[in-house]
DNA sequence: CGGCCTGTTGCATTTTTTGCACCGCGTTGG
DNA sequence: CCAACGCGGTGCAAAAAATGCAACAGGCCG
């Protein structure tokens, strides 16, 4: 949309930090560019950023401003999907933050699945921590957010919820696989492998091991979960995962056991929106695919267990 | 806003129904805005209305597309009022769809309070009838409606509610002046006024009397209560109104007393806006002051009974 | 059929936007 | 301490976009 260009250009500027940093990544003169941020804040009847020696900031009124072009250039999108609907074939594009646990084998199952039945709509996943999801909402970046215990903000809405207990991944060998209930304390005795404070599992991790006066002190520390399952099977340490991002493989090398409830508490996996927003019509049939998709993912496993 | 202006055209043409007069009214040539027009519905990807012989008409992707831009206007101007807060002074403007029984007395004085208050703040103030009401929220048209048993419609958000009992305005000399309490069966046999079927008022009084087998039958039936008021005055009749919109002239020829609620129960006076809107700040502030003074006024009213 | 209204298009004109060169200013670094 | 650098802002001419005017094609009505 032409129309929305200065709008864009705000954005460049409040990006970039400097007009004429800008106006490179726009294509344009930093003159040209000025002058059209000049003229939309008379136009506007205030400035929306403050010169700095060195180039500009966003004030106040740019920040509304700027928000208030996102939710805008969402709503057109969702429109412009709508208006798609009517003239039959459904097109549009999914954004979704989720976390890594998502990525082996949830995701890319409910992703081909929704492509099958809608050929024309397109996905972009972001893999975001906890803290970044619910931003990553909040700009109009991702449109859902499927988060393992998202630390509540006021503009974060969910959509369904799922407990996932923290499970211990170990090879075959180790000592512990043979356990009926495998105790926090004694996973913490053993070589462990585990995400940094960032992740869900370890925030649920560390509140469990202080509430019995220990420590997750891991010999190795990453943020990668995919790092975490393949290092297991070299130093036969323990890692950490939630179920969902876990599968026994063909060959049996691997497996996955939950730490006791009495040490370590469920915790939640949740889909999410940003609160208030009407989602573009592709993105609010995901989430609803993905609801029930969750739902049935929590049935089969209760009734295993 | 100039970047606004294809949207205000493309709603000119929609409401002409003609790009030949829409251009008239926007003093342009009919070929510009033809070409505007075009130009936007390419840049869309989708066309806004359907050509027929003898004009235009928006389709269905346009009436998406309007409610769109309508939506965002208002949210702009939300942001224009946050950034005015944002500078020092309130300014803004409120726009209030109401019932006329708030115009005499009610609404000025709400307004002049408010604007005693920020001066810089302007109102317009918009007679609608109860299903009119609705419709100016639902196009963005009025930030707030106040009115008397509104027909509820699914966008309609309640912010304030207070009942409100139908009462009976007469001369001081009329037979039913001296009665303790006034039944609908005695307001039927004397000569009586009443405001036609859009009316709330009316809407309560024609079910109570289907209830009791009795039908209002006015000698005079209006869209206006100001001439109910006077009427009575003249032919000794009784009129119809609801208490806010009554007040005892200093002469003591006028009265007023309610129906009793054996007959006609209370309606409900409503302050509401679109459901799920944000209101520019003004407009949320003055909804505020409203929903207080009609509760201290419905107190006030009890207190006396 | 002819008048009348509709949307649409070619072309000249006007208005707006852009690029280039330059200014003034504050920071930085030799 | 002064020169170099990067910043936002401005005057002016060129480029681009929007507009007005006139004319065209097509449906409707008397």
């Amino acid at each position: 949309m032409r129309y929305l260009q200065t709008f864009r250009l705000i954005e460049a500027v409040a990006r970039a930090g400097s007009m004429r940093k800008a106006a490179e990544d726009m294509n344009l003169t930093a003159s040209a560019l000025n002058r059209r941020i000049n003229g939309f804040e008379e136009e506007f009847g205030a400035e929306l950023f403050e010169r700095l020696p060195g180039g500009v900031r966003l004030n106040p009124a740019g920040e509304l401003l700027l928000h208030h072009y996102r939710a805008m250039a969402s709503d057109l999108e969702r429109v412009q999907g709508q208006v798609a609907d009517l003239t039959g074939e459904r097109r549009g594009h999914v954004s979704i933050a989720c976390s890594q646990a998502l990525l082996p084998y949830f995701l890319p199952e409910q992703i081909a699945i929704y492509r099958a039945a809608h050929p024309g709509v397109t996905f972009s996943v972001n893999v975001r921590d906890r803290a970044q999801a619910e931003q990553e909402l909040a700009s109009y970046s991702s449109d859902l957010a499927l988060v393992f215990e998202p630390i509540y903000l006021v503009d974060f809405e969910v959509i369904h919820a799922i407990p996932q207990t923290v499970d211990v991944v170990m090879r075959s060998d180790h000592p512990l696989a043979s356990r009926d209930e495998i105790r926090l304390r004694d996973c913490l005795d053993y070589p462990h492998v585990a995400p940094t404070h960032r992740f869900g599992v370890r925030h649920l991790l560390d509140f469990a091991a202080r509430r019995g006066s220990r420590q997750v002190s891991p010999v190795v520390e990453t943020e990668s979960f995919e790092l975490i399952r393949h290092y297991v099977l070299h130093e036969n340490a323990l890692g950490f995962q939630i179920p969902i991002g876990l599968k026994i493989p063909n060959d049996g090398s691997l497996m996955f056991r939950p730490i006791s409830e009495r040490d370590v508490p469920p915790g939640n996996l949740i889909l999410g929106q940003l609160r208030g927003r009407t989602l573009p019509v592709a993105s609010a049939r995901f989430a609803m695919q993905l609801a029930t998709a969750l739902k049935d993912y929590q049935l089969a496993r209760e009734s295993i267990v």
